[in-house]
DNA sequence: CCACCCACTTAGAAGTAGTGAG
DNA sequence: CTCACTACTTCTAAGTGGGTGG
């Protein structure tokens, strides 16, 4: 299939505002109805068997499934779940089951992971059976036909029922999510097209043909309201089109950031109190990599924070620290209740005006009570069409990563792409990108730490091999004793080179703890710095991107552009 | 302005498939 | 061949930011 390179796309259909021409699909993938419980699995209420209907029975079967994860032991998922559930049950078992304390789930725990295990337990051609019938279903949903090019879409199945599982401490955690009828859906595709027929007996709530929006499919979300839609896979297109721009505009960004700089900075000293802390605001987004922070609805999600919803509670001022002269810490949630936790030096003047901000507040009002991400955008874009808040992650995680890649050395493969991989920790460490530490890490570098023992024993050995056999070779030099030397220097070698390996492997490993790898910081990075390195040094790209990664930059990893700079 | 609506990107967790050592 | 572990994929929550109408 031919696709216009990305430097065709600006001038193509980006100006009027439509996303496609044609738009053909299935419509989105309904998750299979609920099958009750067999008899002999039983809910218990204060120890007595309690047969319940099928919709309360649904319900009870979210909870027993999560029955040994943390969120159960937490109260609010708790309350939250049994006053949903008490919502599903008949009359008659409302007036029965008061008390979640009385209930238990266990057999009912016990009967679903009986059955994931006779899932693992399954012959490799029922898997294999059940492999195809999948395939099959992705084949036929999860595809569409946009503007004649068939295109994978991202998520084309509804999102079943069960139990709202928010970040941190969500105050609706546990709440009941609830079945997505057909009836609640709409549809969107080309006039012309076959329209997705919906499940026997249903129907859309809406079928409409709107091409200035990219979605097939939406539904409100009931535990917050949202809306949540069917959109296409990273690989297409349509969104690889949009990724490229964000990297253009990013680069834009990069040819003005000094005038942009000394602007903020002389709004330091502005008069204006709106202006003085729209420049420190400024700073902190250019500095830090912080988020814009929009405001959002107290008691309704987790308590986070961005840069303009900051509060006074999450910064302190020390005059000195550490040897250091104005700084000032970092201690807030942001994004998913990830901690942000920083220590950093700033000009005296920024000191000065945050100590200013904070005089004759509260630690819960805003530090920046005169901005919001509004304004802060609406003043960007009058420094350059198209600049808004975020766009600073994306020009300094990229310009981070070229700077690091920039002063790399070469060596062996495992040593580039460690540093490879440690440039990508630096931007990581600057997004403040962070996980939980797998449950299994501790064991994976004991592995690892074991293996490298055995190598060095190994070697250990080889060497002592290696002596014994220049030894013999001194004593009467033969044509045999020459070719053994021979040989266990070239063991010894191999050895010391897989050791090596082994070590680089585990200092990656080690340094990857809590600092993400994953996929978000592809968000951020321009795929073309990571190609023209990896031509540079002559590293084969499946050794960064995987298979996944490598179809969403398809249209990097297909540039002409031999030494791009970001 | 502000509240709300809507569309889209970004994010870590959870789930699953593949793989390599024993 | 099996099983444990890892790497990849999927899932969906949680952000950003534009628009609109009062």
């Amino acid at each position: 299939v031919s696709r216009p390179k990305p430097g065709e796309w600006e001038e193509g259909n980006s100006n009027n505002g439509n996303k496609w021409t044609t738009l053909e699909h299935k419509g989105p993938l309904f998750p299979p109805e609920y099958e009750p419980l067999p008899n002999n699995v039983s809910f218990f209420y204060n120890g007595n068997p309690v047969k319940l209907t099928l919709p309360a029975e649904e319900v009870a079967t979210f909870y027993a499934k999560m029955l040994d994860h943390e969120y159960t032991t937490k109260s609010s998922f708790q309350e939250n779940f049994f006053t949903d559930w008490r919502e599903e049950m008949s009359v008659e078992e409302r007036e029965q089951i008061k008390k979640l304390s009385k209930c238990d789930f266990t057999h009912i725990n016990k009967y679903f992971l009986d059955k994931s295990e006779e899932k693992k337990a399954m012959t490799k051609e029922q898997k294999q059976v059940l492999k195809e019938e999948n395939n099959k279903l992705t084949e036929e949903y999860g595809f569409c036909e946009l503007d004649g090019h068939r295109e994978k879409i991202g998520n084309f199945r509804v999102e079943p029922p069960g139990l709202f599982r928010g970040r941190g401490e969500h105050p609706k955690m546990g709440k009941l999510k609830k079945r997505i009828q057909p009836e609640e859906i709409t549809i969107n595709c080309s006039k012309g097209s076959n329209i997705p027929v919906a499940p026997k007996g249903h129907r859309w709530r809406k079928v409409q043909h709107d091409n200035t929006v990219t979605w097939l499919a939406s539904w409100v979300e009931n535990v917050q309201g949202n809306f949540k839609y069917v959109m296409l896979n990273p690989s297409s297109k349509l969104k690889g089109e949009k990724d490229w721009q964000k990297y253009e505009v990013a680069r834009k960004l990069k040819l003005k950031v000094e005038t942009i700089r000394r602007l903020y900075r002389e709004d330091w000293k502005n008069r204006e109190m709106k202006t003085r802390q729209r420049g420190v605001a400024l700073y902190f987004i250019d500095k830090l990599a912080l988020r814009a922070g929009n405001e959002k609805e107290e008691s309704e999600t987790a308590d986070t924070v961005g840069c303009c919803s900051l509060r006074v509670e999450h910064i302190t001022l020390h005059q000195e620290k550490g040897g250091q002269e104005f700084m000032v810490e970092f201690d807030f949630l942001g994004k998913d209740s990830i901690r942000y936790y920083n220590e950093v030096p700033v000009e005296g003047r920024v000191f000065k005006n945050l100590k200013l901000f904070m005089e004759n507040k509260e630690p819960e009002d805003d530090l920046f009570d005169r901005i919001n991400t509004t304004y802060l955008n609406k003043h960007l874009n009058q420094s350059m069409p198209g600049l808004t808040a975020k766009v600073f992650r994306t020009f300094n995680a990229s310009t981070t990563l070229q700077e690091q890649l920039n002063k790399l050395t070469t060596g062996y493969l495992e040593e580039k792409l460690l540093s490879y991989n440690r440039a990508n920790r630096a931007v990581a460490i600057l997004c403040n990108h962070q996980r939980a530490a797998p449950k299994t890490f501790e064991k994976s570098m004991q592995n690892l730490q074991d293996k490298v023992a055995q190598k060095q024993q190994q070697l250990d050995v080889a060497r002592k091999e290696l002596k014994d056999a220049k030894k013999e070779h001194k004593r009467g030099g033969t044509e045999r004793t020459r070719k053994l030397v021979e040989k266990k220097e070239a063991v010894v070698k191999r050895l010391e080179e897989q050791l090596k390996k082994l070590q680089l492997q585990m200092t990656d490993r080690e340094e990857n703890k809590v600092i993400a790898l994953g996929t978000s910081k592809l968000n951020y990075l321009d795929p073309r710095i990571s190609v023209a390195w990896c031509r540079k040094f002559n590293v084969p790209i499946e050794k960064i991107y995987n298979k996944t990664q490598r179809d969403k930059f398809a249209w990097a990893i297909d540039m002409t552009e031999e030494d791009f700079q970001f």
